[in-house]
RNA sequence: CGCGGGGUAGAGCAGUUCGGUAGCUCGUCGGGCUCAUAACCCGGAGGUCGUCGGUUCAAAUCCGGCCCCCGCAA
């Protein structure tokens, strides 16, 4: 099938490579501009461009979908089908329109569950034991196109954020690949997503930092949840460190808060429902990313 | 020129202000102790102090160039 594909970062590689690998003709990727990034603001391909330049696939780069060249631009591709996977970008409906069986989304959540920019971090801060990866058609309202194919999968324990997308951005390829034969034979079906649905926001740093008088668990979930961006952050000897991977261990009777001490893995905390909260990977100021034990054989706690 | 931090043993750090024997914690190796240990005790190995040059009797430390790394900022 004629596919143009358009997707961003990282997550939507493995849908790219899918395509590829199923044989499918892409005919262009469109993704998010280059952007000044890191330190001394370099301009920075996204990971998408990367892929699909290795593949010596065509790259557009639009600014706006808005604007009638680039849809025109667009319409000269003749897609049979547009795919798209965290591009960036609301698609106006002259374009949902034109292709031959429409525009299909990856989305990495149970919808309806978790529409909007960032399902997999929430689904985990909030606690869920499972999520997913949705396959639907777009409608011009975010994320709230009839559902094409799910696939479901359990939220481990101790996972992060960053492992969890690393796994839906490849079962959200898998499925992909699954389904776009069923557009093209006509047997694929569609079920709306009613009138209950839930958002998942971007995130922002205001979610960052912990409150010890929650339970060890939700702060355990907030930690993991935030991985790699925007890390959650507590404060240490009067500065800001981020918390990167926590185990709920044992019991206290101290308040809320407390700085109980270390042991050969980590920092203790004490928090509200009487739990122990072990921060065993962290970020100093200034500093790397590193093992809880790594940072303690430097300073004394 | 976006702002800032750094390169010292496998890891994390101190030492640099004020040049003078390379240091701490962890790990590692060997031994001991223990019913037992991510416990404790004793002993050991392991470092061109990023790199090139300069000053000096003497440079991790002072001066200059170069290389590399990282954090913030989304």
């Amino acid at each position: 099938m004629r596919i143009v594909f358009m997707g961003t970062p990282d997550f939507a590689v493995p849908s790219l490579k899918a395509l590829l690998a199923a044989g499918h003709e892409v005919a262009a990727v469109y993704t998010n501009p280059d952007k000044p990034k890191n330190r001394g603001m370099k301009m920075t391909p996204s990971p998408v461009k990367v892929a699909a330049l290795e593949a010596n696939l065509p790259v557009i780069q639009p600014k706006t979908l808005r604007d009638e060249a680039v849809q025109a631009e667009l319409a000269a591709l003749a897609p049979e089908l547009i795919v798209v996977a965290a591009y960036g970008k609301i698609l106006p409906k002259v374009i949902l329109n034109l292709p031959k069986y429409g525009c299909v989304n990856v989305h990495s959540s149970l919808l309806p569950k978790y529409r909007g920019a960032a399902p997999i971090n929430w689904a985990m801060v909030n606690g869920e034991k499972e999520t997913g990866v949705t396959i639907m058609y777009m409608a011009e309202a975010l994320d709230a196109g009839d559902i094409i194919a799910q696939v479901v999968t359990p939220i481990e324990p101790e996972e992060n954020a960053e492992e969890l997308y690393n796994r839906l951005a490849d079962l959200g390829g898998v499925l992909l690949a699954e389904t776009v034969p069923h557009l093209e034979d006509g047997t694929a079906t569609r079920t709306p997503q009613g009138d209950v649905f839930t958002y998942a926001p971007m995130l922002s740093r205001d979610l960052c930092p912990i409150d010890w008088t929650r339970s060890a668990q939700a702060i355990h979930d907030q930690i993991r949840g935030l991985v790699p961006w925007p890390a959650t952050t507590f404060e240490l000897e009067g500065k800001v460190f981020k918390a990167y991977a926590s185990q709920v261990a044992g019991e206290t009777d101290k308040q809320a808060g407390t700085l109980l001490g270390s042991d050969k893995t980590g920092i203790l905390y004490a928090c509200g429902d009487g739990k122990v909260l072990r921060v065993t990977e962290l970020q100093a100021p200034g500093k790397k990313r590193m093992k809880a034990s790594a940072f303690l054989a430097g300073h004394k706690i």
